[in-house]
DNA sequence: CCAAAAGTGTTTCACTTACACCCATGA
DNA sequence: TCATGGGTGTAAGTGAAACACTTTTGG
């Protein structure tokens, strides 16, 4: 072999882009870094692999350590490693990206104390290192992924309304959904499991709860069954 | 920050699944190694990321070191990182896919004299580390993605017939299409130039020649335009 | 003249889209 | 009783799928 194990080694890290769904928004989670470079930035939550971990086990450690985020659908990005993308060093990222249900995950702060906030993605702070490029593509990954896999469901509450899951794509593929149109697809689907439960403290009709079937879309799934949007 | 730069580092690799196309196969080009471990195993071509390179120069040269590919159409794929993955040290390998046109690239032997050669993706010999698992991955991958992204004619030389791009497809996604709604969708898409040349040396009606155009799909992208077979 | 693949249209069916009103509830 | 969203069906249009024969060429 041409190149040895004693070759200079890089540094690799792993860093989180974290979705959350507001009422009306796409929301991230980003960090205020306390030490240089790029002091008082907000930054992806992120850190270093240790030498015994898988890259994912890396990645929801520095999640659960940083911001408290615990059992979220986490998903492998894309690995960044141009070789100046960090000033110090080479360092070469791994990022992933995860949707988390805002409404039940109240946000411990970071056990080290830095500063943590929900961002909305037409309101962004100014980034450090490459985070903004790495956030761009977890965006465009979840425009394009939550149309043929069944990912949104990840953002929302375990039950939810119609509505707010109308809503979801909405805010997601930023276009308008036809009511009926919607309901009839994704109820035709049957991968919704109708709860006897309905919507409470509304100044409205209250609204029939669903919840996502994950036992009966894999079945279908291996029957063939695609879903789509 | 917790963990500092002074750490173990692990050794980072980059991999890569280079597909070719036959007359009837979807084709791998593997290596065999000449050192331990694994000596005497088939493997992907690869090896050690450089310091002042990045990930994707990094994947190109080994290609071009390893087999003579140049001038391919490479994608990033997945970053595999399992502790063990490696049964001497920690070796992340940040994989790739490539798409070569078979026909046209006569492959060199690797510059350090190691065997490479072509195999069928249903005959595979017993392959190195976790190399197995990547080449599902990228299967995986290609089947996604030919559909809906234009990439299939990477395998196929610049001029070719509508029954050999048909065929292409055949292959990749492993089931039969229908001649006429194949030809009447891809020509409706108005991404292929027909040339004036015909099929050479052929015993029967020689078929026109036709080739991608990329400015064209291209353009018709920026409109809206989405590929799909 | 035979073998082999090139080339070509129409009908059917399924799915998508567009669209508007009444109902239930809490304030 | 009013404001707010919940819930529902139909018709038209578009795109996918099924399907078979004639033409061209070289051997």
């Amino acid at each position: 072999m041409k190149y040895t194990y004693t070759h200079p080694r890089p540094s690799v890290t792993v860093d989180c882009v974290v979705f959350g769904l507001d009422e009306d928004d796409l929301k991230v989670l980003l960090i205020e870094r306390d030490v240089e470079p790029f002091q008082g930035c907000w930054a992806l939550p992120g850190g270093f692999v240790l030498p015994d971990e898988s890259l994912e086990d890396a990645a929801r450690r520095e999640l659960a350590e940083e911001t408290g985020a615990r059992d979220v659908y986490l998903e492998q990005l894309y690995t960044f490693g141009r070789p100046d993308r960090d000033p110090r060093d080479r360092v070469i990222t791994v990022a992933y990206y995860a949707l988390v249900k805002m409404s039940s995950h109240t946000l411990q702060a970071a056990t080290d104390a830095r500063n943590v906030a929900w961002f909305s993605l037409n309101d962004l702070p100014t980034l450090a290192f490459d985070h903004d490029e790495i956030l761009q593509m977890a965006h465009q990954r979840l425009v394009g992924k939550v149309r043929y896999q069944p990912i949104g469901f990840e953002l929302l509450p375990e039950k939810f309304t119609l509505t707010q899951l109308q809503r979801l794509y909405e805010i997601v593929l930023d276009r308008p959904l036809d009511k009926r149109n919607f309901r009839k697809k994704i109820l035709s689907m049957n991968i919704l499991m109708e709860t006897d439960e309905i919507q409470q403290d509304v100044a409205h009709r209250a609204a029939r709860l669903y919840r996502f079937d994950h036992a009966r879309y894999r079945k279908l799934t291996r029957e063939g069954f695609n879903f789509e949007i």
